[in-house]
DNA sequence: AATTCTTGCTTCATCGATTGAGCAACAATG
DNA sequence: CATTGTTGCTCAATCGATGAAGCAAGAATT
């Protein structure tokens, strides 16, 4: 059963012997430039044929070491475990690779330190450049690679340094908190202010988000409560603690809210189920991400979908367009009806 | 900003230069290795020192070309868009990291041609190991791997070539059924047969779950409608249309039913809540597979989750051990208090 | 017939890191 | 004082693919 390896795999010179000819000629019937290189096509099939039937594959590692560009495109992001980041790394690969690139990722679990290793792990790898999904620290990120003369891209959260891709989270937001005000007068019967919940409140996304919620509040002249303002991180227990000590310390149970992620919702819809602060029916939610289960979940939750698609188009266009300018794109998010 | 770019980037030639000493040292002191080949500390010392200044990043193409193991792991997987695969490559990628690995994960998206492509490329990048997850053809992936010495293991699908680790299909899915089973008795106030929804009949996991769910119905003397099993594949939308079509040839609306995927049970959701078929609290459902929100969908949905560190640990042991005999390894799936 | 062009290859240096072999300088031993 | 050992390095070949330069043989031109 596939026993006795080949101890060497086979390489241009193995395929020239065979074919009688040289390696030189080999590579150019291999890479394809043979016709510039003025291989007759008598030979050019034969080497082929050969290269088929022994089963050869490139090295990469040598051809790279030659050549000037990698054509290695890599990306670094924080999780897979929601659908958002899921979505950017299927389509950024099928992206990558319809450009001839080959895209390798890395998940950093929003680590500043497993960030910056990561990119110096692709530096060696010798990536063309480097797109920073949700980097903590995005700049430094640039400058390393800066360094080594490597363009950088920033991808969901911004940096100063290199161009950035991100959803416009300040119009997101206004609509997205407009929509829960909206559904709270229609299923309470009264105007109240929401509770923000989830993020980091040093992140520029969040930030940005909470800009759009006092402004909604401030377009329906609620006001806000400051202690409802709750950017307490990304895991789901961080969401379901700062609702306990909200609670703790004598807030009342919040029936609106603006919940920052869909991991951040995990934590509250826990809390709702486990402290039975609220009836599940009584509460108006709205969430800035998208999952297929929670349209499903039955408290006609808004939800807004960042344009995945539309992101990567502007990545790649600005890749494709050479620029380094660290501007900031913000592409419009999707509401439904929107 | 950041603008003139350093035409060539820092090798150790350049770094032998500053530091007045030979390529030779510089790389033995650069790979750890300079006490065996007795470089002083005080060179050692100098030779980090400049090559921290100089913010050298060693060339992976050169290095692997001339070295004999690549340490790259490889792994392609079906698709982003779930908790399961998303936890296998977070977690893959975490173990590998741990073990001195490096990790390239690609998606090839259920597809065969993908799926030989991609291996094609990672046999290009050298690596010293491919782990074929979810893979439709794992057996063509292996063949093409042993062609070029490379060793292959096989994760949730199974092959015949290389050594496999899969979950126990057949027992999650009998407990599975048993327990949709006993809740149908309990909410419904019948004992009746199940639909069973999604996944390809042709795959390995779906036949094993299949045939627990057949096991299920006979432990508790249930006739099985043949009509209600449903391989269809696992887009949502497959699973709509054979739910559509089965009340179309005058079927009538299951009320318990085994979903073979959450991707399948995005369909059969939509599925409920579009045709009103169903009181959506009087369906009764068990899923092969996790996620949170399922889990807060309030219908008591049993799940199944794989046990994926479980899985990886047996993975990472099959290579550590050096084995390659094609033995399949079932590792239990959990379910609450089971 | 002499020259220039074209075709179809081969030769060889190169990319950057690694490593066996070798070598000078000095120390230790008989 | 001659030999052996040790320390601390350098030299040069090598990994596999690439492509500029070169070269031989025949075709075309003057």
């Amino acid at each position: 059963m596939s026993s006795l390896k080949p101890a060497k795999r086979t390489t241009i010179y193995d395929l020239a012997d065979l074919a009688g000819t040289s390696a030189s000629a080999v590579s150019a019937v291999l890479n394809g430039n043979w016709k510039k290189r003025r291989i007759s096509s008598q030979l050019a099939e034969k080497i082929m044929r050969i290269a088929d039937e022994q089963g050869y594959a490139l090295n990469m590692q040598a051809s790279l070491l030659r050549r000037d560009k990698s054509h290695i495109i890599g990306m670094i992001v924080p999780k897979y475990d929601n659908r958002y980041f899921g979505s950017i790394v299927e389509l950024f690969e099928e992206m990558a690779r319809a450009r001839g690139l080959f895209p390798i990722i890395t998940c950093t679990r929003r680590d500043p330190e497993l960030e910056l290793e990561a990119a110096r792990t692709m530096l060696s790898y010798q990536v063309d450049c480097l797109i920073a999904t949700g980097a903590t620290d995005p700049d430094r990120i640039t400058e390393l690679c800066a360094a080594s003369g490597v363009r950088t891209l920033n991808l969901d959260l911004p940096g100063s340094l290199a161009p950035s891709v991100i959803t416009d989270n300040f119009a997101g937001a206004r609509e997205l908190t407009r929509r829960v005000l909206v559904n709270c007068e229609r299923r309470l019967g009264r105007r109240q202010s929401l509770l923000f919940i989830g993020g980091r409140g040093s992140d520029h996304n969040t930030a940005e988000r909470i800009r759009g919620f006092r402004e909604a509040h401030a377009d329906f002249g609620v006001a806000i409560d400051e202690a409802h303002i709750l950017p307490c991180g990304y895991a789901p227990e961080k969401a379901e603690k700062a609702l306990d000590k909200l609670i703790a310390s004598g807030g009342l149970p919040p029936q609106g809210m603006f919940v920052n992620s869909t991991i951040s919702l995990e934590g509250v819809m826990r809390w709702v189920r486990r402290t039975g602060h609220l009836d599940d029916r009584s509460i108006v939610l709205g969430c800035f991400d998208w999952d297929p289960f929670v349209a499903l979940l039955g408290n006609e939750i808004e939800m807004v979908k960042q344009d995945v698609p539309a992101m990567l188009s502007t990545v790649f266009e600005i890749i494709d367009s050479g620029a380094s300018t660290p501007a900031i794109t913000q592409v419009p998010p999707l509401l439904s009806g929107f």
